[in-house]
RNA sequence: GGGCGCGUAGCUCAGUGGGAGAGCGCUCGCCUCACACGCGAGAGGCCGCUGGUUCGAACCCAGCCGCGCCCACCA
């Protein structure tokens, strides 16, 4: 069984990732590692509540990497002997959804008005049957080993009663309460928005000075605004309370122009007497500034405005019904032709836009209902001041998280949509009940809107575990661990989940925050498909067409998919990052080469366990200390959420040290017939090299775990290699530090000279240090070493390398003049080096009060080079 | 307006007090019986600028120049 297994092995000199995911994964989870019994109590246990994707969206960078990294610590968390789970599901997204539902609608020539709410909500729950599973499957093919058997969605019946039981109860504790109040509005998806999901855009406008007539009829008060058209709402004129240009006006009225409103002249300490004229129209229908001055000041709120943005009936006849942008081109043309307009000036400024519509924000009284924060804060404050609940990297999120909650307003939750959890509120005449079932008795009507999507989500740690049910599950995995996402939901999502865990379980919800980079387009904008320059993940694993961001080169190869979990590792860091194809071609390098030395091992080596224990030689003890303090190191570096320079060290670890060296130097050994001593080593190193590597690469370490000798179960279920520190051997690491060097400097040698590659250069060695490791040496360098014993007179040149050098000989390798030129270059590199050395040791300030380590070691590397320079003159 | 971050090799990025690193790209030589998705050897850097602290600065401090992000009710 095992020949024929290996004889596949021996044909392929490729390692193929599309013949080997699909294989491997159905081992994982048909095996049922990712699905753990709900035992054990959540302090033993590891768990990760993955970010919930859209149930309709599809795989995007952001998923590919934050799944990489999860994967990473949920692997880890496996083989460490925890019983681990990666709580996985996807959310409703309220917003995302609906609009999806609503543009097949559109397609189909109806709308979701024409249907009506019940036969909508229908429409979705058939959308999300058709669309639900296609980003669960593409995880799937990331290779990420999430509890899949476990799936939840935020729709679900007991999510429902987990987010109606917390709408209740935060009401019953007076902190959900219902207002008419400003709330950001978005015109095209006709819905209260929160702050969080309104973004500042850069707009060109123009500023107009208006002229309002004063009532007692002498003169005027000019105001500045850029939004003339609400100007119908006006209700007042402010000014700063210190400006002696206005005192005397302050207790007077100003008349309204167009509408004819008595407007009272108030003083407020918000207005910027420098800007503009000093004098700010006062509009609280339609402006938040204006609208809290209104409330200070009991000012009247007159509403122009309507939920479609255009004018209502409130507004005089001849303006109703037109969308802002012509109301204000009728208004100024209005406002001009009586003469009142004074000026305009061109002006640049923030103005707030809906996250998801792109629409301009307008703002509206209107009655939603609003969370209260602040109490909820305080804990949540009170966790990350004192490192309960820590960010990775601290800084600057635990700064950033700090202040935004050290500074929280209230939540409008409510949104005006038909996707989503109703509020479970119920009205009849003046009578409000809210409960988590609907009240008794005839004529009770259900709020219409549902809650903001992220109220649902910030349950999602506890909800998805059955909260509030006391379940096996919630005992054995909750407090959850590890919370890995994007700093741009840091508010929307983190800080209320951890608010929302502590009020209703009373514990965090997780004890550690991994903010990962954020992957840019390859030509720094951000990845979106409108744009083209977003890059489907699934493209680069299985091979697909370049987004137009790429001018040049033709389809992605089928990268695979430890290839993209590598190289979005090996590229993310702390700070945002461009994408960086290259690093995904690394990735499938590395893996092809760890195919490669894998066959070198496992087609020759004698069927024997692994055994560091099995070093025989300088080289065996060298590589098991290497890879000892790579185990250290790695290790170190995931538990730190420090991916990239976990990656990039096991990359250079094993191809630099373990191929390119150790592999080289054991080749002898391993060729000969009794090669059961160098095989316990190999066959060690690579066991270590696969268990290491797994979390960052799982398919390829896992298909070549199964043609191990003796192969038993699966790698991702085997034990982590804990750091041996008794094997790290300080000497064997010098002797061959050495040895590379050695070579090093001779095949320099023979490059430089132009030798001929197959044909060995003649030298001497003049060396104490090479004992065991002169045939290697030579073996290496290409070296033909000839006696010392009998020296002759035709050395051509002395070859420094550590602890003497090596006097070559002529040969037919190379010319002789070439190689005495190369000499005097060399010569002069090191004089320099001496000088250097020399100088800084001269310098009595360094020698005082440089460490003596530092100083020491100045010394010895000055010795080094003086004793090189002898080797080249003899 | 407030805050945070970035500027290091041609490109994308690590490094955060003791002689500048990785991958890709580039040059030269190799199909050497694991791998050409490979092997060997190299070239390439006023570590944005100016001052300061220090025996010593890419790294710490200050200022400046350039770029980016977050927060924010000055119309």
């Amino acid at each position: 069984m095992r020949a024929g297994r290996l004889k596949l092995l021996e044909e392929r000199t490729r390692y193929e990732p599309s013949e080997v995911e699909g294989r491997v994964f159905a081992r994982w989870e048909d095996s049922g590692i990712f699905h753990p019994d709900p035992a054990g109590r959540a302090a033993e246990n590891y768990s990760i509540a993955v970010p919930p994707p859209n149930v309709t969206g599809s795989l995007h960078m952001g998923h590919a990497l934050n799944g990489s990294i999860q994967d990473v610590c949920i692997r880890l968390a496996r083989m460490r002997g925890r019983r681990t789970k990666w709580i996985y599901g996807t959310d409703h997204a309220g917003i995302g959804t609906q609009r999806q539902v609503e543009k097949a609608l559109e397609a189909e020539g109806t709308s979701r008005e024409e249907i009506g709410p019940e036969r909508f909500v229908e429409r979705v729950w058939e959308w999300r049957r058709l669309h639900g599973s296609t980003i669960t499957n593409q995880f799937r093919r990331l290779g990420t080993s999430l509890d899949y058997a476990d799936e939840r969605f935020t729709m679900d019946h007991e999510y429902v009663r987990a987010v109606t039981r917390v709408f209740v109860r935060l009401y019953e504790k007076g902190l959900i309460h219902r207002d008419n109040y400003m709330v950001n509005w978005d015109p095209g998806l006709r819905t209260a928005i929160s702050d969080l999901e309104v973004e500042q855009r850069t707009v060109e406008d123009t500023l107009y000075l208006i002229d309002y007539p004063l009532e007692s009829g002498s003169g005027a008060v000019t105001v500045a605004t850029v939004r003339p058209e609400t100007m119908l709402a006006d209700t007042a004129i402010a000014v700063h309370p210190d400006d002696e240009r206005y005192s005397r006006l302050v207790g007077e009225a100003a008349i309204l122009p167009l509408v004819g409103r008595r407007l009272p002249i108030i003083a407020d300490e918000h207005v910027d007497p420098e800007f503009g004229t000093g004098a700010l129209k006062i509009t609280p229908g339609h402006d938040l500034a204006d609208f809290e001055i209104g409330r200070a000041h009991g000012l009247e709120e007159v509403v122009v405005i309507g939920e479609d943005g255009r004018l209502t009936e409130a507004a005089p006849e001849q303006f109703r019904g037109m969308d802002p942008d012509e109301v204000r081109r009728a208004v100024v043309a209005a406002l001009r032709e009586e003469g009142l307009v004074s000026g305009t000036q061109p002006y640049v400024h923030d103005v707030p836009h809906s996250h998801r519509s792109g629409r301009r924000i307008e703002p509206l009284i209107s009655l939603q209902w609003f969370c209260d924060m602040t109490e909820l804060a305080r804990p949540a404050i009170e966790v990350v001041r004192d490192g309960r609940v820590r960010f990775h990297p601290e800084r600057p999120w635990t700064a950033v998280y700090l202040d935004w909650l050290e500074n929280i307003r209230p939540w409008a939750i409510s949104r005006q949509l038909w996707w989503g959890h109703q509020i479970p509120v119920w009205y009849r005449d003046d009578e409000t009940y809210v409960g988590e079932i609907a009240p008794e008795g005839q004529g009770w009507e259900r709020d219409p809107d549902v809650l903001d999507t992220w109220f649902s989500s910030g349950l999602w740690p506890f909800a998805t575990l059955g909260w509030p049910e006391e379940t096996p599950e919630l005992r054995a995995f909750y407090p959850t661990d590890v919370l890995s996402t994007g700093r741009d939901i840091i508010f929307l999502w983190v800080a209320r989940m951890v608010m929302l865990g502590i009020e209703f379980t009373g514990e965090i919800p997780f004890t550690d925050v991994n903010i990962h980079s954020i992957i840019q387009a390859p030509d720094g904008r951000r990845m979106s498909k409108s744009l083209g320059t977003g890059i489907d993940p699934l493209d680069l694993i299985q091979g697909g067409p370049r987004p137009p961001v790429y001018t040049e080169g033709g389809d992605f190869p089928a990268y695979g998919a430890d290839a993209l979990r590598f190289g979005l590792l090996a590229m993310s860091s702390s700070q945002d990052v461009r994408f960086n194809e290259d690093r995904v071609k690394q990735g499938r390098d590395l893996a092809n080469k760890l195919w490669n030395a894998s066959r070198l091992i496992l087609l020759r080596v004698s069927e024997v366990e692994p055994d560091p224990g099995a070093a025989a030689t300088v080289e065996d003890r060298w590589i098991v200390s290497r890879l000892e303090r790579l185990t250290a190191r790695v290790a170190g570096l995931y538990d730190g959420f420090r991916f990239s320079p976990a990656a990039l060290e096991l990359y250079g670890t094993f191809w630099s040290e373990l191929c390119d060296w150790y592999l080289e130097l054991a080749k002898p050994r391993l060729y000969e017939e009794d090669n059961e001593q160098v095989s316990g080593v190999l066959l060690w190193a690579l066991e270590h090299t696969l268990k290491l590597l797994h979390p960052v690469m799982p398919f390829v370490t896992e298909e070549i775990w199964s043609f191990m000798p003796g192969a038993e179960g699966l790698l991702a279920a085997a034990p982590w290699p804990e750091a041996d520190e008794s094997r790290i051997d300080e000497r064997a690491e010098a002797e061959v530090g050495r040895l590379i060097e050695a070579v090093t400097a001779l095949r320099r040698y023979r490059d430089e000279v132009g030798a001929k590659a197959s044909v060995p250069v003649r030298g001497r060695l003049v060396a104490e240090e090479y004992g065991a490791l002169r045939e290697q040496l030579a073996r290496l360098a290409r070296l033909e070493l000839v006696d010392g014993a009998s020296p002759d007179g035709d050395v051509l040149a002395t070859v420094p390398i550590p602890g003497g050098g090596v006097q070559v000989l002529p040969s037919e390798a190379f010319d002789a003049e070439e190689a005495r030129a190369r000499i005097a270059a060399r010569r002069e590199e090191l004089d320099k080096e001496v000088e250097r050395a020399e100088r800084k040791l001269a310098n009595e300030q360094f020698v005082a009060k440089a460490p003596a380590a530092v100083v020491e070691e100045e010394r010895r590397k000055l010795e080094e080079y003086r004793e090189a320079l002898r080797r080249l003159d003899g």
